[in-house]
DNA sequence: ATGGTGGCACCGCCA
């Protein structure tokens, strides 16, 4: 089984791009961050002949998730338990008996926002869902965008850069909660280098030339999915395309 | 260096 998440900074302006990049790669799962559209929107005609179910849940302007499967989906719900739920944040669905919740972590704006104090809460509310719905147990993949990097090597200029929304240890401390019910970050268990970043900020100058980036994209498994992981890589086609987007492709592999 | 770019919807906001 191949999975992937891809945080696509408006479906609508790259559909091309992921199109593209599912007939060449053929995953089983797609998962998908910052459609930037209401459902309404959802430019479902660019991928009518893609063969992929397409479960989705947007908003005007911002957040917005999708999960393209090859299997027919079950079970699809979408936001946390509690309000606000942040359905365009949250996808929960069943695949071949894997069940799989694609997130849009809220990114946090700056140290003193309340939308910062509002992420460290998401993390928390988070764990509940997790502990609500799952066991460690289950085979259980977590996957998206994160907004959080971890460790030093997975941020360009560690030092210079602690203590922002994404890397300091109020947020570092929030995905380890999270991450202690049971969770392995399947590219660090097969890729230990520093500098192995997902995404790059368009406003720094030639940031991805000169790999000034940040690994906030994931994909976590419980024991069961994590012991038949053997392999995960980052992807960076659409890095290559005339139209970038900010993230990459990070994909695993299963034995299953 | 305290900016920069990109996307969407709107007369800025968010990343």
């Amino acid at each position: 089984m191949k999975i992937a998440t891809f945080n696509v900074n408006s479906i609508r302006s790259r559909a091309t791009i992921v199109s593209d990049w599912l007939a060449k790669n053929k995953p089983d799962l797609l998962a998908i961050q910052e459609t930037k559209a209401q459902d309404s929107d959802f430019p479902l005609d660019e991928f009518a002949d893609s063969g992929y179910n397409i479960v989705f849940k947007g908003e005007k302007r911002y957040n917005g998730v999708a999960v393209f499967s090859l299997a027919k989906p079950d079970n699809i719900t979408y936001g946390l338990d509690d309000e606000p739920t942040d359905d365009s944040r949250l996808i929960r669905l069943t695949v071949n008996d894997v069940h799989f919740v694609n997130t849009y972590v809220p990114q946090g704006t700056s140290p003193d926002s309340d939308r910062f104090t509002y992420k460290l809460e998401w993390f928390k509310r988070l764990k509940k869902y997790f502990k609500k719905h799952f066991k460690p147990t289950d085979k259980l993949i977590w996957l998206g965008d994160l907004n959080v990097a971890m460790e030093a090597r997975d941020v360009h200029n560690a030092d210079q850069v602690f203590g922002s929304v994404c890397y300091c240890p109020e947020v570092i401390k929030a995905i380890g909660d999270v991450m202690d019910f049971g969770f392995t970050d399947t590219f660090r268990m097969h890729n230990q280098e520093d500098g192995q970043y997902t995404f790059w900020d368009y406003r720094i100058p030639n940031g991805f030339k000169r790999n000034m980036g940040w690994r906030l994209d994931y994909i976590m498994a419980t024991k069961p999915m994590a012991d038949r992981c053997t392999r995960c890589i980052v992807d960076k086609a659409p890095r290559q395309l005339e139209k970038p987007s900010d993230h990459t492709f990070l994909v695993a592999e299963f034995d299953i």
